[in-house]
DNA sequence: TTGATCTGCAATGAAAGTGTTGCACTTTGC
DNA sequence: GCAAAGTGCAACACTTTCATTGCAGATCAA
């Protein structure tokens, strides 16, 4: 299954400014961080830090164009991490028809409260 | 539109331990951190540390049962977030399409080098 | 009430993340 | 060659996060 390997990606999405950029280069394309810098509040390194970490996690593309680094979005990779989010949500609610279905069953309150690992 | 209000449930997500746990509570049900703690390599508080986080975030329920607090996932934030990452997904998709038709019109390569932010 | 179990919380330290400034390097156009 | 524009990188300060230990408080069973 798909593991921790997720949990970089979920990282990178867990910073607002980061968050902010991957929306503005999936709207208007790939783009230089010196040339999206002037839309946030941070420096020009900053920013760079920011697409390095988001290139980093896999969610972006770097390639030279001349004299300018442009990045440019993965669609992979996003596809990825929604999918594990869309696993997880379908395991809890398998968990929570199994549940209903016991609960029927028995008539009683099923193993909600029951300890997974006991030791 | 879905801003940065999901940016603390990917922060959430973004750490190893604290998706462990929630894989955890979606397929066993809901625990407590003492009965979580021995699946993992940490202490009893740092995991509980690490469900507040979560439930913080929203993505998890705290609940008291007799003498111990059971959490279990929230699955409504689970797919606020899917469908945050399937929404940036088709808005790449989008500038994809549009790239590709203006490139069949006028023949040549379109805007991806273009900064979507002159100033 | 007593003892065992479980949670709550504070103090501490190590590590990582965020953002800044400053400067060197490369590429481009004149 | 020279200047401008863009990137690369290092040093620094500050804050946050992660995990630990230790102990106090609450709850349950006998």
């Amino acid at each position: 299954m798909t593991t921790a390997s997720t949990a970089p990606v979920f990282a990178a999405l867990g910073d607002p400014h980061r968050q902010q950029l991957i929306m503005m280069l999936a709207r208007g394309g790939a783009a230089s961080a010196s040339s999206l810098a002037p839309s946030l509040p941070v420096s020009r390194q900053a920013v760079d830090r920011h697409l390095r970490v988001l290139t980093g996690a896999g969610l972006l593309e770097r390639r030279r164009s001349g004299r300018q680094v442009l990045y440019s979005v993965r669609r992979a990779e996003l596809d990825r991490s929604a999918d594990w989010l869309r696993e997880l949500a379908d395991g809890w609610d398998k968990r929570l028809s199994a549940i209903k279905e016991s609960a029927e069953g028995t008539g009683q309150a099923p193993a909600l409260e029951k300890n997974p690992t006991d030791k």
